[in-house]
DNA sequence: GTTTAATCGAGACGGTACGTCGAGTCTTACG
DNA sequence: CGTAAGACTCGACGTACCGTCTCGATTAAAC
């Protein structure tokens, strides 16, 4: 039930090739940096030729992308912990950790591809921003259901503020993300709320 | 009592050349977006030598770093109207429009330019993101005092909330940023102290 | 009758900055060689502006020539020492030291941008080529007078005999050029007379 | 029992790109003159990256010496027609025609650069001027053993005499380089034997 | 004594070519 | 036929000097 929809004979697509290449893009960033990252280097780090990546991927961009999507699968899920403040408190937890370290600075760099490549922005809106960005949406739209939210707020805009104040620290503004952080701002939304106290 | 500590002689900088410097840059931003924008393009549109621009400048970035400062110089004032809504209104409905067009191109290019580069983003941070970022809590903390807003709020972390949710819409997820869209996250603001309703 | 159509005042020439540029060119040859020698590296050796040297000089070349005459103002004179074998080793032993040492750097540089510069070429051999070469061709003339050498040699093409093997060894052949050569020259040019030994 | 050192695959390199080189030189060459003769032009005019010519060569002299090498591959071979005379002659007469046109600026502008670069004079001697004046020795001590010479010549300084007039008329002089010229140079030469007349 | 004009050091200017780098494409031989 | 190796064309990089052009500050002869 899978897509074996190959032609016919050939070499099939050396799986070992397609591994090596991600752990090299790693590396490579780890070394070097995403800017600095070239895909001459993953391709020597990786022992592989450059058609070989080019063969399956269009850029290093790309590349990242798998590679971000593959390493890390998001160790940050959603879940209906029972309370709004549960649900947002437990993600944001998780979130924030991962974007120090190489993970957040693979992010950074796919950020700054998709500001300078129309294209990839597509890309990485379709596989990364909006898929995360829907599911806040529903854990919110489920606190106003439960009446842990006033019915007047937007959701989508709601989302915004919450997500925009990880990504403004994480991208733009020099300051610390961490759980003191993720209180406070989980404060302010319930504050919402906090109007017959 | 100023510096003028110049030594000598030397012929002056020339302000015609550094003017059709930061000219030519728009128009080759505008003309090949920022990505393919090259410090040789812009030589050439301004009718200039590399050298000239590497004499006052250290990278595209740079230059056009000062480009936005220069050509917008922010239409974008904060202003006290007497209420925290009036000055929230009144930001952001100038702030939004600027973002389509060549300006907002210009800053997405140096946002992903401040993502690759730590050294540019403390720059660009220094003059661009702090200072603005300031002049919104200080608009904040005067709706504090006035009663607008509940004493318990974290104004910085209400300042991630606002201009983040503008940032996010901007850089990452692609939904409209108008008029209609400043109203609501207004009104997300206000509703904190709409405690006793 | 000559030309001393200068209208009136002005600073008249420096000849401190006249000595310095040549002392300069000197001293940035033998610390860079002719290739590396820049009228830049000049004028910052010599504490002197560009244009200073532009105003006297049209390339570094002009400059070269004048400090080789200037600095070695041949030490190498022709003498009639009353036969033709005292005067060619004569003329020789005081040659060739000369041509190891900054002064054969120099000449050697001459001669090159003499070979790319064909206007160069022409005052190279005016000031420098063609005057020596015409004593050459006098002391040999005077030989043949003499008797000493037989009346049938071309003193032209003698000469280019003489001259020719010396710059050659000089300027293509990497071998060595002393005194000991310089009789075995002297020698050959003498056997085309001991007809009747 | 040849190198055959290479590693492994590899695209080979194109002699197509190798051959377009060489003859691009001559046209640039005739175009512009040796001087202003730049790497960049040679590329554009052989349709080729710049790359591809400092992959296999260091500098414009090495594609210049090349070119002379396959271009010229010396039309002027060195023949033993019997007799001194007859030899220097032959030789002579071949080698002279050649010094005016292209292949003669194409010369000036490498003995320049042997002037100007110690290690490429090395390379310019060994390929060059080392061989050729070597079989000029070989054909001298034929005639000293024919006895067209005294055997007190020494056979080196004469090669010297020789090429070294050639040189000098060709390089520093400015006179006809003509088979007249040839003529009393070879005269010259066998003077030295014509002792019992 | 002022004026006048050419000089001086300094260094920015518009250019050209340098030699390097990486992108993305192509040609081999090998498995 | 997919692959590793690596040569290919292309074009921007940032640097170095070129020769020219201001500057403000000398400096002497001419007025």
């Amino acid at each position: 039930m899978e897509e074996l929809e190959k032609k016919a004979g050939g070499r099939p697509r050396s799986d070992q090739a397609h591994q090596a290449i991600l752990q090299a893009t790693m590396e490579v960033l780890k070394r070097d940096g995403y800017r600095a990252m070239t895909i001459e280097a993953i391709a020597a780090c990786a022992g592989v030729g450059k058609k070989t990546i080019y063969r399956w991927w269009s850029s290093k961009a790309e590349v990242a992308l798998e590679t971000l999507t593959t390493y890390v699968e998001m160790h940050v899920p959603f879940q209906d912990t029972g309370s709004l403040e549960g649900d947002l408190l437990t993600h944001l937890k998780l979130a924030l950790p991962g974007l120090a370290g190489p993970s957040g600075a693979l992010l950074r760099g796919l950020v700054a591809e998709s500001l300078l490549n129309e294209d990839f922005a597509h890309e990485f809106q379709r596989l990364f921003i909006i898929p995360r960005r829907a599911e806040l949406v529903v854990l919110l739209k489920r606190g106003i259901q439960r009446g842990e939210l006033p019915s007047e707020v937007d959701p989508e805009v709601l989302a915004d503020q919450v997500y925009g104040a990880k990504w403004y620290r994480f991208l733009l503004y020099p300051a610390p993300l961490d759980d003191n952080y993720a209180h406070t701002l989980v404060n302010h939304i319930l504050l919402l709320s906090k109007q017959d106290q």
